[in-house]
DNA sequence: GACAGCGCATTATT
DNA sequence: AATAATGCGC
DNA sequence: GTCAT
């Protein structure tokens, strides 16, 4: 899928920013190591014609543990059997499946072998040829990925922290309990575990809709209310509900941390820097102490008391994580009562769903609304986008880097919004924000239409792509 | 060789 | 103790 | 693992 990014990426290059600056961040991207590829959220079209043949390929890719090897790996399998899912026609030989885009020679034949068991006797389903010592092997084989599976389900906990419990012994979600392993356990995985099973099955968009008219009546009125994620993308279920708040008086926003020259500089170390959100020295201390309470004080607490907040797994001034309890009734009635909601927190009864509550500045709506819309393939490829011309895309905005010849340069004349010149390192030069305020405005700037939010997904990239080649 | 980019928590290294 | 790297999730 | 360079 990649090279259709490209291949269209390319052609709409209209403008000429930086080039040297994308590559070397495409260097300073490359020492990058990914944590596993989430597949747990990919559902085949069960209509499909080829869902025997993904079934298959899925079951190869838990077997074989691509899932912590290399992420790019996985994500590239996910990526294939995303494609076989769109492909119309039942696939038949291997040979025509390598002309998909996205499958290549490895999935290629892995599809062979599925589809001509005969030729390769180490993939097949049970031969009666296979010794008992073999039989035992596949079964602790088979036990470990059940139990890892199982375990993967507890949010915080991914395939490594899972195989570490089974070596250790762990074997089911009950066993968690025993001090021996729940020890071992971080803050958010034990409060994720008093909710695992409770909100397994997606939420429905009326849910979604009655927590935010809940959230409206409980929030100060100042506060704007954005659902975003897949319910923004119209899919009919949610497997977790994503909120943004914006409020009138946070509207300051700091610019990447980072500067190009300094991650090419040091491009061997420190991958992975944070974007130093809380630098914010254009505040008072009073005003600095107000915004980092407005989202705890006027937000957290007071969705807690009211008994929709249910539990925690993170939370910082500008993001809560945790899970809700839906204030309906089984009726699908709004459950108006504050003392049901609360009882119905403390005796689990009720829907449950995984919440993310954010707090951004005002004047990035429009890029925080695009890049917590997704789908994570559309947020890629605008990424991607943006990163081909040069420039950075963040939730706060989409950003250029401007040289200044004289190092002792100020760069006070830079806009309202801008702080780069904190920095204390010798390279010249500053973060400018170039759009942020509207989607429609942030895409532009990319060169790129505006898209419908349901229609941001996997399909809209590739057919974009096709389209331009 | 590139593959999105980030926040938060834990673990490893210096 | 401070910093870097890793794990995880979205 | 897949694709472009």
């Amino acid at each position: 899928m990649i090279e259709l990014f490209r291949s269209f990426l390319q052609q709409s290059q209209c403008r000429n920013r930086l080039q040297l600056l994308s590559l070397r961040n495409g260097a300073h991207r490359g020492q990058r190591r990914f944590a596993s590829f989430n597949t747990k959220t990919f559902k085949p079209n069960p209509k499909g014609p080829n869902q025997h043949l993904i079934r298959k390929l899925q079951k190869r890719y838990e077997d074989e543990g691509i899932e912590g090897q290399n992420a790019y790996k996985a994500k590239s399998f996910l990526r294939a059997v995303k494609a076989l899912d769109m492909y119309p026609d039942v696939i038949q030989t291997a040979t025509h499946v390598k002309s998909i885009d996205g499958i290549g020679e490895g999935i290629a034949r892995r599809i062979d072998e599925i589809l001509h068991p005969g030729s390769d006797p180490t993939i097949m389903i049970s031969t009666p040829k296979s010794s008992p010592v073999e039989d035992s092997e596949t079964q602790e084989d088979a036990e470990r990925q059940q139990v890892i599976k199982e375990l993967t389900k507890v949010t915080g906990i991914g395939p490594v922290k899972a195989r570490k419990l089974f070596d250790a012994g762990c074997r089911t979600l009950e066993d968690l309990k025993l001090p021996k392993y729940f020890a071992t356990l971080s803050a958010p995985i034990i409060a994720a575990l008093n909710f695992v099973g409770l909100f397994e099955k997606p939420t429905s968009r009326d849910k979604v809709e009655c927590l935010e008219r809940a959230m409206t009546g409980i929030l100060p009125k100042e506060f704007e209310i954005h659902v975003v994620g897949s319910y923004r993308r119209k899919q009919p279920m949610s497997s977790g509900i994503d909120i943004l708040l914006f409020h009138p008086s946070f509207v300051h926003i700091p610019p990447p941390a980072d500067d190009p020259l300094k991650l090419s500089k040091t491009k061997v170390a420190s991958p992975r820097k944070g974007l130093g959100r809380s630098a914010n020295n254009r505040l008072s201390a009073d005003a600095k102490t107000k915004q980092n309470e407005l989202l705890s004080k006027s937000v957290i607490e007071p969705l807690t008391k009211q008994g929709l907040l249910a539990g925690t797994l993170s939370s910082s001034p500008q993001r809560w994580q945790g899970f809700v309890r839906i204030p309906m009734n089984g009726n699908s009635e709004y459950q108006t009562d504050e003392y049901e909601r609360l009882s119905g927190i403390r005796d689990k009864s009720g829907d449950f769903a995984r919440l993310d509550i954010s707090l951004l500045p005002m004047p990035s709506k429009g890029a925080a609304l695009l890049m917590n819309t997704g789908d994570s393939d559309f947020n890629s490829f605008v990424r991607t986008t943006a990163s081909r011309m040069g420039l950075q895309l963040n939730e706060l905005g989409l950003w250029g880097w401007k040289e200044v010849s004289k190092p002792a340069a100020n760069t006070d004349t830079a806009e309202d919004s801008i702080d780069g010149e904190a920095k204390p390192s010798l390279s010249s030069g500053y973060w400018e924000l170039l759009a942020s305020r509207s989607e429609e405005e942030v895409l532009e700037e990319l060169g790129l239409d505006y898209v419908e939010p349901e229609k941001r997904n996997f399909s809209f990239v590739v057919g974009r792509s096709r389209r331009k080649r």
